[in-house]
RNA sequence: GUGGGUGUAGCUCAAUGGCAGAGCACUGGACUGUGGCUCCAGUGGUUGCGGGUUCGAGCCCCGUCACCCACCCCA
């Protein structure tokens, strides 16, 4: 094989493109009825987006972006995420202006350099939301809601919701430091990860997965012991809010999120018919980052839904079905094949798929075809029905066949 | 970036170091102009690539590439 797709990038054929369609119509028609409005953003922005808003310590910046020079020397990223884009785009055509919140969707590929893996790859779906305006809670609470309605709607069941709160740049120093101390007492005890973790991001202590470090996490300060008093009026306020709506969640004070940006609440939905990357959709507050991006402090929260594994998920639990033609014509000569493109278009008019015979196959292999395409109806013309003016319709699906006048097709249609 | 696994027909997979095969799929026929079921036939391969060992390599060795899984990180 001379060419293949770029490492970690994939080509989504039929049929599994109508389970990537499904979950994106599904996906639209809840943005609807939330209010959520499309957003379209480049899939490249300035490197310093991405370094400003993700951090330029995380793994994302310092590894996993495709950066590059453009024509005149600047350094240009393909965006790891959508987040900066819209933060960007909100500030930069001063939507602060208009009524609060502002709400957004958008959907596309995400780019970021790192070994593929199952449900990961370098070139990867998202549908996002970013919400902008509101600090209260109730805004959480929405978009919780919203996300738990867009994944049931899509068929999926058996998730795992998972909450926490991060806190803010008031009080979240506090913890780090308390976490500090507390893994600085048994420091050579971590595993060599988690010796690292200390010094760039002791948070991420907390989801190693090496046993040693599990245990030696017993007793490890909770970040919601340390919240600020907003903070945890807020977080309060979200878990009655979620609670009076019946929404079933786990407090997860593990849950930390990896890019610097976030603030307060943070939540991820997990499958566990997934492989270790078992994230199906993930989100959070980010209420300094407008500022950061040189508007008015505007809190601002969002998630992003990752489509390779929804996809995989839809595809284990409920096929969807792949659209088929309603009629496939089969025709015998050059006369009735010229005639057959008549009707095709004649029926295509009236919005149904037909397909034609493009020439020469015997009737039998045109007939096998149409059973192969799933078309529910196999029209066919010879000699005999040129004549007379009808074609010999014949049912694929239920069984039976017929004629009707050529000029009685759609009708003929309607009525079955 | 680290570790492990796997590379043979379009797909799923066989083949003790000794003639590269099966099932499915595809095309055609049995059935002159009637799908599915059955039967028959046919098309399809530099065994990922490059070296080496050997009388002889799909198989053993070295290298390389790709894919898969996990770590890391993350949707």
């Amino acid at each position: 094989m001379k060419y293949s797709a770029p490492k970690g990038m994939q080509d989504i054929l039929p049929p599994d493109i109508y389970l990537w369609q499904h979950i994106e119509s599904t996906a639209r028609s809840l943005f609807f009825r939330y209010g959520f409005q499309e957003i379209k953003i480049p899939i490249i922005e300035s490197t310093d987006i991405f370094v400003r808003s993700i951090g330029a310590a995380t793994d994302i910046v310092e590894k996993e972006m495709y950066t590059f020079q453009d024509k005149a020397g600047r350094s240009i990223t393909l965006r790891p995420e959508g987040t900066a884009s819209a933060v960007r785009g909100y500030v930069e055509h001063s939507l602060y202006n208009l009524p609060s919140p502002q709400k957004f969707f958008y959907s596309g590929p995400m780019f970021r350099y790192e070994r593929p893996q199952k449900g990961r790859f370098r070139q990867f779906y998202q549908i996002g939301v970013e919400a902008f305006g509101v600090s209260q809670p109730s805004l959480d609470a929405e978009v919780i809601v919203m996300l738990k309605n867009i994944l049931e709607s899509i068929g999926l069941r058996d998730l795992g919701f998972e909450i926490n709160s991060i806190g803010d740049e008031q009080c979240r120093p506090n913890y780090k430091r308390a976490l500090v101390d507390f893994f600085g007492k048994n420091l050579n005890e971590l595993c060599p990860d988690c010796r690292r973790r200390y010094a760039t991001n002791p948070l991420r202590i907390l989801d190693c997965k090496v046993e040693q470090c599990i245990g030696l996490r017993q007793g490890a300060p909770a970040v919601t012991d340390y919240l600020c008093g907003e903070c945890r009026e807020h977080f309060d306020e979200l878990l009655s809010m979620l609670q009076s709506m019946n929404i079933r969640y786990t407090l997860n004070p593990n849950l930390v999120r990896g890019l610097d940006y976030y603030t307060r609440t943070a939540f991820e939905v997990t499958s566990g018919h997934l492989g270790a990357q078992k994230a199906v959709a993930a989100g959070g507050r980010y209420d300094k980052l407008v500022k950061e991006f040189g508007g008015p402090p505007t809190p601002a929260l969002g998630f992003a839904i990752g489509m390779e594994r929804i996809a995989a998920l839809l595809k284990e639990i409920a096929p969807v079905d792949s659209p088929a033609p309603r009629v496939f014509i089969a025709t015998l000569g050059k006369e009735a094949e010229i005639e057959g493109f008549k009707i095709a278009e004649d029926l295509r008019t009236i919005g149904l798929w037909v397909e034609p015979n493009y020439g020469g196959a015997s009737l039998k292999s045109q007939l096998r075809k149409a059973d192969r395409l799933g078309a529910e109806f196999a029209f066919i013309i010879g000699e005999n029905e040129l004549k007379v003016g009808k074609i010999q319709w014949k049912n694929l699906k239920k069984g039976g066949q017929g004629e009707v006048e050529i000029n009685d097709l759609a009708p003929f249609l309607r009525g079955v």
